[in-house]
DNA sequence: GTCTATATGTAGATAGAC
DNA sequence: GTCTATCTACATATAGAC
């Protein structure tokens, strides 16, 4: 039998609550599927609580009782998935560490694959997910929740690109793995892009492989690359 | 709030109409600028008509009026510039053809020169359009507007690199662009990010040579890669 | 073309019953 | 926790005087 153990000493846990129902996590996930479709469909603005009710299929009230109001709702959906999308990323490189020596097309495999893989094979809240981190990287206003959800991970996939070469300026390292983040939610959100433009119209262009060789040699280039500044 | 996006395309909805004044024409600029900013700034639906006129410093009927309604304002916004980028692009192609045979970095250059120049040397408006323009690649719901404003360069451009690779498949080499149109927007619109994720907070960033450097690596590597698809 | 006034709908948020 | 009803603010859009 377990039972909970409470301490009501520290005051800033005064606000320690019983342990939610399994009715209530069940409505808190299906409010944040519902946020996450609908701010990934319209943006910020353009979702409404209401619509997000509607489809989560709960009053309007109750996703501001559980999302603590819209903005907060957003910033919760996104950093729902991307703890998980961190853990996956990092298991991914320590994986490939064991494998052997790392290269910068094994790291950067580990930083865009689990991603890559979720939205394939995760069903359509990943693929949603994809598309609202698109818009959360594209936005600046939205830059404080990047920054939390994003910015440790990335900055530790920095540091091992930067171990594999050690000459390197760290910007320009920075630099390429911001270009390669656009170019992997380019790929992840944009497919039909690529089909319009050179007139196929075909599905055939998600590609791991040919992503992750973009980037590295992308990379390679802007670390060696001489360019003078304007 | 949420409404239906229209536009005034209908090419039997065109009257005759007199030769605008030269205070309309100002009036209409102003209202261009103004919304190009707050469009920028807040997205489609978190602008507003009536912050757009405030900015521009006329009733927010004068917006209707001249702008034809919110989302056909939007789309005006949009092509304004769009028209005199394309120019820009073209014409930097034909002077990099008559100074010689043509490289993949001439060509990208000749994509992104101006546009990079434009942001850095043509004024805030530039810079919000660039912004402006990272909204509607993200958001697909903005894809009308990009296939009419962007479609036409960019297959233009497609064709002249796959001239340099005859034997490369098209999708590719369309795949590769698109990643690099993505990665160019994340360096026009994102600075703060490539600081912040590397420490320095510093403005030196932003290169031209360094990210053509990046994109024609990654192209040709994504068009040799050998990649089996998942 | 310009500007004021207003029509009409919807937004986020909350109070209070159960 | 859940749900109904509602408050207040602001959105787009237009009618009509000048």
């Amino acid at each position: 039998m377990q039972y909970r153990i409470m301490f009501e000493q520290d005051p800033r846990n005064k606000q320690r609550r019983r342990a939610p129902s399994a009715r209530s996590l069940q409505t808190r996930a299906r409010i944040l599927d519902a946020a996450e479709r609908i701010f990934a469909e319209r943006g910020f603005e353009g979702a409404s609580v209401r619509d997000i009710a509607a489809r989560a299929g709960v009053p309007a009230g109750l996703v501001h009782h559980h999302g603590g109001g819209k903005a907060e709702l957003f910033r919760r959906t996104v950093a729902r998935r991307a703890d998980e999308l961190s853990a996956l990323r990092l298991g991914a490189l320590e994986t490939c560490r064991a494998a052997g020596p790392l290269t910068l097309s094994a790291v950067l495999t580990a930083f865009a694959g689990p991603f890559f893989h979720q939205v394939r094979q995760g069903g359509p809240q990943w693929s949603a997910y994809a598309r609202l981190v698109a818009h959360v990287s594209a936005d600046p206003r939205w830059r404080p929740i990047a920054a939390e959800c994003f910015d440790p991970t990335a900055a530790r996939f920095i540091d091992e690109i930067a171990a594999l070469f050690p000459d390197a300026d760290r910007q320009r390292i920075a630099t390429g793995l911001v270009y390669s983040v656009a170019a992997m939610l380019a790929h992840l959100t944009s497919g039909w892009r690529v089909g319009a433009l050179d007139g196929s119209g075909g599905e055939g262009a998600t590609d791991l492989d040919r992503l992750v060789a973009y980037c590295a040699a992308g990379i390679e280039a802007a670390i060696h690359c001489a360019g003078k500044s304007e």
